[in-house]
DNA sequence: AAATACCTCAACCGCCGGGAA
DNA sequence: ATTCCCGGCGGTTGAGGTATT
C-alpha cells in the first residue's frame, strides 16, 4: 500500500489499508440511509476514521450493489480488448460499456490478463510484422493510406474527448456502408503491440454464421488502388455479417449486448433496447469505430427504418478468438467460461439489471 | 514440507478539470 | 483572475494467495 497521504486526509488521522467488515457494514448502512453526498463528509458522518475519497474509492470499486464480481467472461474480454483498441488505457470510459464492471477491475483484468495474454500471442507473429510492414513502407501513399483503413486507434490522445463516448459496436450488416468510411478492418498483426486476431479463426463458415459481407466492386476498386491485395483479401474475410442495420450506440449504453449470447443473458438490455431508432454508420467487424455523430437521415446507404433486434448475433469468432486465447494462457483460472472450448456461452451471474453482490453483508440485503 | 516465484487485485498516490468562493 | 475544494481518473504499489521447484 501507498505511504502518502492524501491533501483531503492531512488534516486528520485516517486509517489505511484494507477495510474491515465493520467499516464497511458503517459506509454501507450511511450510504443507504443517507446516499453518499458530498464524499469528504462520509467519513464524519458515517462514524468511519478514512478519508472521502478511501471512502468513495470502496464503496465504487467494491460495495455498490449493482457489482459483477468474478470472472470476465470471454465476451467481455472481447469488448475491453475492443475498446481498448479506440480508446487506450481510458478505463473508465471502457468500463462505462461493461455493466457492473469498474474501472479498477477492467485495468487490473487488462494488466494481469490480457496485455501479457496478447503479448505473447504477438510474439509468433513478430517476425512477420517486420517483413510487412517492409512492404508497406515501400507503397505510395502507404502510411495516409494505412491510417485510413486503420479502425483502430491505440492512442487515445488522437480521440477528441468529446468522441470517447461516441462508440459504435461492431455491427453486422447487409450492405455496406456509404463509400467514405473505412470499411477495411486492417490486419492488427500489422501493427506491433497490438492484439492480432488471427484469420483463419474468422472464419465464419465453421459456425453457421451468414456470409460474410463482401465490398463493392467500387469498393474493391478502391482497395485496390490503395492497399496491397493481400491486404484487402485478408480484411475482407473480416466481416461478419448478421443481417442488421447499423446502429448507433449512445454514450453510456453497455456494449456487452452485442457480445453476449442472448440465449443465456437476460440480465442485460437488447440493442434494439437500447437505442431509440437512429441508426447510422458501422463498419468495421473486430475493432470499433469512433465516428463524428451525424444525423441518420443524413446516410441514404442506411436502412434507417431496421432495427437492431438481429443485431444479437455476437461476432463468435471474435469471441472464439479470445476465448481461444484465454484458454491457452489461462490454464490457471478459475472462470469456466473462459476454458469453454464450445461457443455455448457460460451464463453469467445475473438474473437482472442488477447483480448482487456477494461481498456485501446480509444485513445490507435485509437492512 | 518448505522456500521461492509468480499472480491477483484492493487500495493508495498524484494529477487534473470543473465549479464555487 | 485567482484560489480552494472536490470528484474523478490512470498509474502504481504491495499484501495475500497460489503455483512451482
Amino acid at each position: 500500500m501507498g505511504h502518502g497521504h492524501h491533501t483531503c486526509c492531512n488534516k486528520q488521522k485516517v486509517k489505511r489499508g484494507l477495510w474491515s467488515p465493520e467499516e464497511d457494514e458503517k459506509l454501507i448502512r450511511h450510504i443507504t440511509a443517507y446516499g453518499h453526498g458530498c464524499w469528504s463528509a462520509v467519513p464524519r458522518l458515517a462514524g468511519l476514521q478514512r478519508c472521502g475519497k478511501s471512502c468513495r474509492l470502496r464503496w465504487i470499486n467494491y460495495l455498490r450493489p449493482d457489482l459483477k464480481r468474478g470472472s470476465f467472461s470471454p465476451q467481455e474480454a472481447a469488448l475491453i480488448i475492443d475498446l481498448h483498441n479506440i480508446l487506450g488505457n481510458k478505463w473508465a470510459q471502457i468500463a462505462k460499456h461493461l455493466p457492473g464492471r469498474t474501472d479498477n477491475e477492467v485495468k487490473n483484468f487488462w494488466n494481469s490478463s490480457i496485455k501479457k495474454k496478447l503479448m505473447a500471442q504477438n510474439l509468433s507473429d513478430m517476425a512477420a510484422v517486420s517483413s510487412d510492414l517492409a512492404a508497406i513502407s515501400n507503397l505510395t501513399n502507404s502510411r495516409s493510406t494505412f491510417q485510413g483503413f486503420c479502425s483502430i486507434n491505440p492512442n487515445s490522445n488522437l480521440i477528441p474527448t468529446a468522441q470517447m463516448d461516441q462508440i459504435y459496436i461492431p455491427a453486422a450488416q447487409n450492405n455496406p456502408p456509404p463509400p467514405g468510411f473505412d470499411q477495411v478492418n486492417f490486419n492488427t498483426s500489422l501493427l506491433p503491440g497490438l492484439p492480432s486476431f488471427p484469420i483463419s479463426s474468422l472464419d465464419s463458415s465453421a459456425y453457421d454464421l451468414p456470409p460474410a459481407w463482401t465490398p463493392s466492386e467500387y469498393q474493391q476498386s478502391q482497395l485496390i488502388d490503395h492497399q496491397q491485395q493481400f491486404i484487402k483479401q485478408e480484411e475482407t474475410s473480416m466481416f461478419i455479417t448478421g443481417g442488421a442495420a447499423p446502429t448507433q450506440f449512445s454514450n453510456q449504453l453497455p456494449l456487452m449486448g452485442a457480445y453476449e449470447d442472448t440465449s443465456v443473458i437476460n440480465g442485460l438490455p437488447k440493442l434494439s433496447e437500447m437505442t431509440n431508432g437512429n441508426h447510422y454508420g458501422m463498419c468495421s467487424s473486430s475493432a470499433l469505430q469512433v465516428l463524428e455523430p451525424v444525423s441518420a437521415s443524413g446516410f441514404s446507404g442506411f436502412h434507417s427504418g431496421l432495427y437492431a433486434s438481429d443485431m444479437q448475433v455476437p461476432a463468435v469468432s471474435h469471441i472464439q478468438f479470445i476465448q481461444s486465447l484465454m484458454s491457452a494462457f489461462n490454464s490457471s483460472s478459475s472462470s469456466s467460461s473462459s476454458s469453454s472450448p464450445s461457443l455455448s456461452m457460460s451464463p453469467l451471474p445475473c438474473s437482472g439489471p442488477f447483480l448482487l453482490n456477494p461481498n456485501q453483508p446480509s444485513s445490507w440485503i435485509n437492512p
